[in-house]
This record gives C-alpha cells, structure tokens and sequence, in this order.
DNA sequence: CCCTATGTTCCCAA
DNA sequence: CTTGGGAACATAGG
C-alpha cells in the first residue's frame, strides 16, 4: 500500500536494475490489467516518479505506467520457476523478471505516449513554498488532512505520511484548510520534506504488506509518532495518541503536540 | 460473525 | 461549487 516513499524505493531500485535492459516480453495473468502490448524489444531509458505512480520510460517515447494502489507489489525475480500467488503481470529481461503481485486486483497498468503529463498535483517530494500551500487553501472548509492526501493538489501522500506530518508541524487533522495560518503552512511545507525524505531514508513504512523489490520490509515503522499509536504516550508531550476518523480513514494524532 | 486496512473513483446528499 | 459519506473494487488478518 504504497505511498510516495516505497514509490520512490521501488524507483530507485528498479534505476540499478533494468535502465539499459530490453523488455523480452510481457505477460498479462489478470483480464483486469487489460492488455499491454508492443513491449518487447524496448529499451529501458529511465525510471520516473510521480506522487505515487511509477514510470518505466522506454525508446520510442512510450512509457509504462504503474499504480500500486492498496496491495500491488513490485517484485524482481532472477529465478526462472517462481510463480507467486496472486500474480498479475511479469515483464521479462534477460537478467531476471518483474512481477507485479496484487491480491486485491487494484493495481493498475497503462502503456501511453510519454509526452502526456498527467494534470495531477505538483510532487509531494520537492521544496514547496509555502505561499502556494496557502493559495492553494483559500476557501478550503476541508480538514487539513483531506487536503495533504489530494491528489490533484500534491501528490504522493496518503494517510500514514499526512499524519505523521501534521504531528511534525503541531496542527490537529481536523483544522479546516482554510483555517491554517502562514506560519502554520510553513510548518507543514518543512514537515513534508522532512518526513518524506526520513522515510525514503528508512525505505518506506511497513505495518503489514509493503515490501521493497526485492522483499525486505522497510524501517519507518519504527519512527512514526503517531499512526497505529492509539492510546500509546506521544514521544514529545507524554499525552496518550488519539484516533479519529476524516473521510472514513483511520487519522492519529496527539491531542495536546496538535490542539485544534 | 465483526472490524480494519498505507488507494482511488463514483454517486448521492447537504 | 464544495464537501462528506458511503459504496464499490476484492482480499487478508486480527
């Protein structure tokens, strides 16, 4: 259930392996995925990311695109007989395969003329002023949380990285956007950074599924101060973490480090 | 049986 | 137009 950093882990894995290799073939096992074809032959130019869409870039200005959504897996094999359960999609080099693994079935895969840029939000992972922050809120009754987690405004985090950056910046889910001060969005433009680039550091968060390309858990769980600590002493204050939900999802957050 | 789940999209209602 | 809620997608785990 990837967000922006296991996005980025994968990417930055996938860079090492497959840049300058040639797709052999492709192999669609789930209808659901639709059909991928014209493939074979291509070379691997480069591997992009954005928010939380994976980006295979390869010749002839075609680009493969991936979205994981809550259980898709990236998993490079160099062993010619697996086949594990709940496959969906393999692309084979020379050097091994990619498998795309999804129990769910949500993950997605699009092959589309690169030129195209997708009209979603700006990338999360990047130096954000926070005047746009700002601009961006004004007239926003939404929670704070709703409007980090939207996609068409920045991409890339969802709901345990929106969390873990409003503690970091010390304001409560639930503040309407429109509600947050200058000051406070500055807070929250340096938490996005910080928080992102620890947990890419950390190679993502795992609770219970994420696994990098290689099947290694990533090391962020062990940082977060909020999420999945209900009832657990905040780090910084000793107050007991509460949970609430915003948009039907679980939201965390210590009740005195964030008043409302 | 119940509830929850790191995502997105769609419909409906206020 | 904005927003939230709920459902849908399909499955695993506590």
């Amino acid at each position: 259930m990837p967000e922006l950093p296991e996005v980025e882990t994968l990417r930055r894995q996938l860079n090492e392996i497959i840049v300058g290799g040639t797709i052999i073939c492709t192999r669609v096992l789930d209808q659901r995925i639709g059909n991928i074809d014209g493939l074979s032959k291509r070379k691997v130019m480069s591997v992009e990311r954005h928010g939380k869409r994976l980006k295979i870039v390869l010749d002839g200005d075609i680009e493969v695109l991936f979205h994981l959504r809550m259980t898709g897996r990236l998993y490079w094999s160099a062993d010619n007989e697996l086949q594990p359960p709940h496959l969906r999609f393999v692309m084979t080099f020379s050097s091994g395969r990619l498998f795309l693994i999804d129990p769910r079935r949500f993950a997605t895969v699009s092959v589309r003329a690169r030129e195209n840029q997708c009209l979603a939000g700006r990338d999360a992972w990047m130096r954000w002023d926070p005047a746009v922050l700002e601009d961006a809120s004004r007239g926003r009754k939404r929670p704070v949380k709703s409007f980090l987690m939207d996609q068409d405004v920045i991409a890339g985090i969802g709901n345990i990285y929106a969390c873990e950056i409003l503690f970091r910046a010390g304001i409560h889910p639930c503040r309407k956007a429109c509600d947050v001060s200058q000051a406070q969005w500055s807070r929250i433009a340096e938490s996005m950074t910080a928080v992102l680039s620890e947990a890419v550091s950390c190679r993502g968060t795992t609770f219970s599924d994420w696994r990098d390309l290689f099947g290694n858990k990533g090391e962020y769980q062990n940082r977060v101060h909020v999420y999945g600590r209900k009832d657990q002493a905040c780090r910084h204050c000793g107050s007991t973490i509460q949970r609430t939900a915003i948009g039907g999802r679980g939201t965390f957050f210590c009740p005195h480090c964030q008043a409302l």
